[in-house]
DNA sequence: CGCGCCATTGACAGGTGTCAAGAAACGTGG
DNA sequence: CCACGTTTCTTGACACCTGTCAATGGCGCG
């Protein structure tokens, strides 16, 4: 891995075809972070917005339970911490180590904003993908069975992992990371994969390696299509949600 | 309520304290819902930008499988269809008779913001502003019980409900709806509505009138201090999830 | 090598989805 | 205004899924 961080993100600067964010380069500090080391904290001010360059992070939040929440995994290319006004609603630590990230000071990259209307639009189109991306992850959480959100994970995890090899998903957080992130038990991910497995649609190299073997299979899992294999879905899933109605 | 549109937008907007967006009403196109009405559709290209100033909406997307799933509840003051290329992945439709909806033609207004810095802001405040409310709900949604996701959404619908009189929300939208939105079964939501009413969190005034008896109750559920009453969390909830821990 | 964390699997109880039935609310037309 | 059909909402019964608890094995790290 590269040691100078600037060269690191002028490459990946140069990677991004339709951000034209480049002029905003010149305000990047990059910092690196070491595994489980916070890049900002809860009711921290907000100061910067980031992009992560290489590696993987979590943005969490803690309930009164002492139970925990992932509202999101940052991979490479993710703009995140944007915002304005006010202080951090979650935390966002680094889980892979030698984690790089880019930050630029929010009120410099603001004036920068103001003044370039290519990178007003840059910023505004970086915020548009992240709640696109939000939304999709909605429809994903609001499955009802954990087969439908592993799947849709996974299949999450695979579409927004580029360069690495096709049909193959490195998972760079570990189980109860995923568990919290779905919403669910850490046993119950850990049988969802088991049971991905036996019916062959993934293949697991190494713990945290998921190889896509029926690409179809698990999209159809995604989309609620399960049962016993390629049935069509039940008729009675058609009468029994009768829900595209009005209300009122 | 008012018949001329243009007189409730300018009403509207004058109650907006930070949304600098003042001047992007010049381009406004007010329109009329019925219930049921699609505002736009799946496929639709992105040619305007939203705002909803009466009534309500809701944001849904049909999968494979024929369920539906809520992505958003779109309330009085609500920006939405941010996007710039492509087509709509989701629908909108009102859901409540007489909905409110001023659009912005969407080239128009980014030439307004390449012009306007101020313009510029607001749009990109407003964007920032989805993804803070997308990533709280993120939070709910990825809460285990039922109890704790129906409190969640209640003190959500709550909380976005200004103007309202206090300690009462009205729930524009149907139990289905609501079971969509959150990922469970109708049956579900509604046991867990009767589950809040007999421990007196809250009392249905109307089936769609919810007045908030006990909030500190109602938040004590949705941050999981559930159990009987007012105990502290069980010893073994903070050992049985170590999960505050890095990965890798 | 021993220790701690992670991942998996099993047993079991409680929660939630499914199916079914009935009540209540709403819109419609007489 | 009332009767009617439709839709919505609630409640019950039951099976299955998933959370909880427990035990085991693997892996990295000191």
């Amino acid at each position: 891995m590269d040691t100078t961080p600037s060269a690191q993100v002028r490459k990946f600067a140069a990677r991004l075809t339709s951000q034209p964010l480049s002029a905003m380069e010149s305000l990047a500090i990059a910092t690196r972070y070491e595994n489980g080391e916070a890049v900002y904290r809860c009711n921290d001010p907000v100061e910067y917005w980031y992009r992560i360059v290489a590696g993987a992070a979590r943005t969490s939040a803690l309930t009164a339970d002492g139970s925990r929440h992932i509202v999101d995994f940052l991979l490479p290319g993710d703009l995140f911490g944007f915002g304005t006004r006010g202080t951090r609603p979650y935390c966002v630590e680094a889980i892979v180590p030698a984690t790089l990230i880019v930050r630029y000071p929010r009120r410099s990259a603001e004036q920068l904003a103001d003044f370039d209307p290519k990178i007003a639009r840059g910023i505004r189109e970086a915020a548009f993908d992240s709640i696109a991306r939000l939304q999709r992850r909605m429809v994903i959480l609001a499955r009802t069975s954990a087969l439908e959100r592993v799947s849709g994970f996974l299949l999450e995890m695979a579409d927004r992992s580029r360069g690495a090899p096709p049909h193959t998903v490195f998972l760079p957080m570990s189980r109860y990371d995923i568990a919290d992130y779905l919403g669910m038990a850490v046993e119950t991910v850990s049988r969802a994969l088991t049971e991905l497995r036996t019916r062959c649609a993934i293949a697991l190299r190494g713990v945290r390696r998921v190889q896509i073997c029926d690409r179809s299979a698990l999209e159809d899992l995604a989309d609620g299509l399960a049962e016993t294999g390629a049935l069509p879905p039940r008729e009675t899933r058609w009468n029994g949600a009768p829900r595209a109605r009005s209300s009122i």
